[in-house]
DNA sequence: ACGATACGTAGGGAATTCCCTACCCGTCAA
DNA sequence: TTGACGGGTAGGGAATTCCCTACGTATCGT
């Protein structure tokens, strides 16, 4: 089935594909703990808890930019940084219709649940 | 400063990473739906939805099932797919801490958060 | 104006992602 | 037993990720 060899398939990235990929690394989890337990901060002071040279950083403050997930505001030569947290409650929604699945699993009662669609048998 | 050319810097994977990088994937968010939807279901019926070739699917249900995401049982000559939600209760945990920041942003008051923390001035 | 500071970007390399085709094995039906 | 079916694995290629060093640019202090 299906003769034709298939096309490139471009998927274009969805917007929330961009939030959990800038989530899908440690250290971008970690700057967005920092800029919310520390408040705004310039990329300097950020960079101080990482390992990595300043540049690497810098290039992770853009993905998250570019997730929506921290904003930029000019402050002389520095740029302060902040949290914007408006994606991460579009993940919660996200999360919203799993939510009874593991509700219901840690109630012991998820052999139930699954037994309420009947057609997976051909 | 630093004269060692620096280490390889291996992250060496810490689960959280796995379950964002598994989501950040449109494919594989598409499959915890319809395992979520329809029940546990096998390969096949779960193939029926996409325009990729079978093998790349099965790809991506070994990236949702090193995620924890979803299980296997085998029946017969079939593999039964099932959601497991527990990963997703874990990023809803990890999403917490960020909570109270939509909500006072939702209500107009983000400038009023940001000043709790003081130090952030050399 | 001059050097230092704060930060971004360019470019490169190793590893990973995501799709493909080809192939393998186990199971069911005849 | 012989196919056909269900599904995983191998291997390859284009693109992306994640780190690096080198460099450019704007601002601050002197």
């Amino acid at each position: 089935m299906n003769a034709t060899p298939a096309p490139p398939a471009a998927l274009s990235e969805s917007g929330q594909d961009r939030v959990f990929a800038a989530l899908a690394n440690g250290t971008r989890r970690e700057v967005l703990r920092l800029l919310r337990d520390g408040g705004p901060q310039p990329v300097q002071q950020l960079a101080d808890h990482f390992a990595m040279r300043r540049p690497s950083l810098s290039e992770h403050l853009k993905v998250l930019r570019e997730a929506g997930l921290v904003s930029e505001e000019r402050a002389g030569r520095r740029r302060i940084y902040r949290l914007e947290a408006a994606p991460l409650s579009e993940v919660q929604d996200w999360l919203g219709p799993y939510e009874r699945f593991w509700r219901t699993k840690l109630a012991g009662l998820g052999e139930l649940l699954d037994r309420i669609p009947d057609d997976e048998a051909r």
